[in-house]
This record gives structure tokens, sequence and C-alpha cells, in this order.
DNA sequence: GCCAACGTTGGC
DNA sequence: GCCAACGTTGGC
């Protein structure tokens, strides 16, 4: 099995709307590496770290799990979605998407900060300079540390 | 709102 | 194939 951590803006869709929907196909990944992660690599029962990015105190805030595995982001041919690109058909879809299960959710956040500060956890791709990649794999061993933290 | 870092686009 | 211009990400 293999663990992976996605960022996601809560004022989009964070933890609670998870919560509340518990299945939710990912869609809206238009970078080649994050494509190439869901298409190629993730599969299903991988356990996800969900990051909240772009908000207050940004970090790790609850656990999720690959529910599908890859098939093609309509969205990318919809030319009424903010996600269209024209470059991407039904015939030969240039993005792909994943779908999510809702696991947990912590009963506090793990702070980009405090995780800053672990040892642990300083070879963590989402905390290496200017990564921006929304999906990251992440080791068994990172994934494990965080969830210890989370719990207290 | 600022801005550093990075990815993509497109002219040449 | 290079690279300037532009757009996006995301912490602060």
């Amino acid at each position: 099995m293999n663990y992976w951590l996605m960022k996601s803006e809560p004022d989009v869709f964070g933890i609670d709307d998870l919560k509340r929907v518990k299945k939710e196909p990912w869609d809206g990944v238009r970078n080649y590496q994050a494509r190439n992660y869901m298409r190629d690599e993730m599969k299903k029962g991988d356990k996800i770290l969900f990051y909240h990015s772009n908000t207050d105190v940004p970090g790790v805030v609850g656990i999720m799990e690959v529910s599908k595995e890859a098939f093609p982001d309509h969205t990318s041919w919809d030319k009424k979605s903010k996600y269209f690109d024209p470059k991407s058909s039904e015939e030969n879809p240039r993005w792909f998407m994943i779908e999510v299960k809702y696991v947990s959710k912590f009963p506090r956040t793990v702070s980009l900060q405090e995780m800053k500060d672990m040892k642990p956890l300083s070879e963590m791709k989402i905390l290496q300079k200017g990564n921006r990649l929304s999906i990251t794999p992440v080791t068994k061993a990172e994934f494990d540390h965080i969830v210890k933290v989370a719990a207290g």
C-alpha cells in the first residue's frame, strides 16, 4: 500500500465537505506530475493525508483513501467547467482523476508550522522549498508520525 | 495583498 | 530547443 498527501482549499472543498458527502471525485487537477500519480500509481485502498492549503492554519486535517482508481476527468471537456481544456476530449482524455473516500477527521489540525519543526518529517515533499504539487507521495513513517501527532 | 517559486505557452 | 512572458500556487 502507498501513502499520499493531497492539498485542497477548505473554502472550495475541505475535510468537512468530504465527511458530509463521504466520497468525492478529485476533479480539476491540471498538472502532469499530479495527474501521473493519480493515473499510474494511486491504487484502491491507498491512504491519503488531507491537507488544507490557503487558509488561516494550513496543515493536515484528516485521512481519506482511494476508493476508485483513475478514470478520465470529464470536466476537462466540459466547456462550461472552469477546468475545461480544449486539448482534452472524451475520445482522447488528457486529464484523469481518482475518487476518494472519507476515513477520519483528526481531533486537531497538524499545522504546517509544526510539521516544519519535526525531525521525522524533514524529508517530506511538501516541506521542501518551492514544492507546489497538489499531490505528493509520503512514506509510511511520515504518515504514521502525523497520525500519531494528531492523536496527541 | 504581496511575492517567490514554479509550470506552461508560444514566438522565434 | 530556447527563453521571455504570463498564469498559478500558496505561505505569509
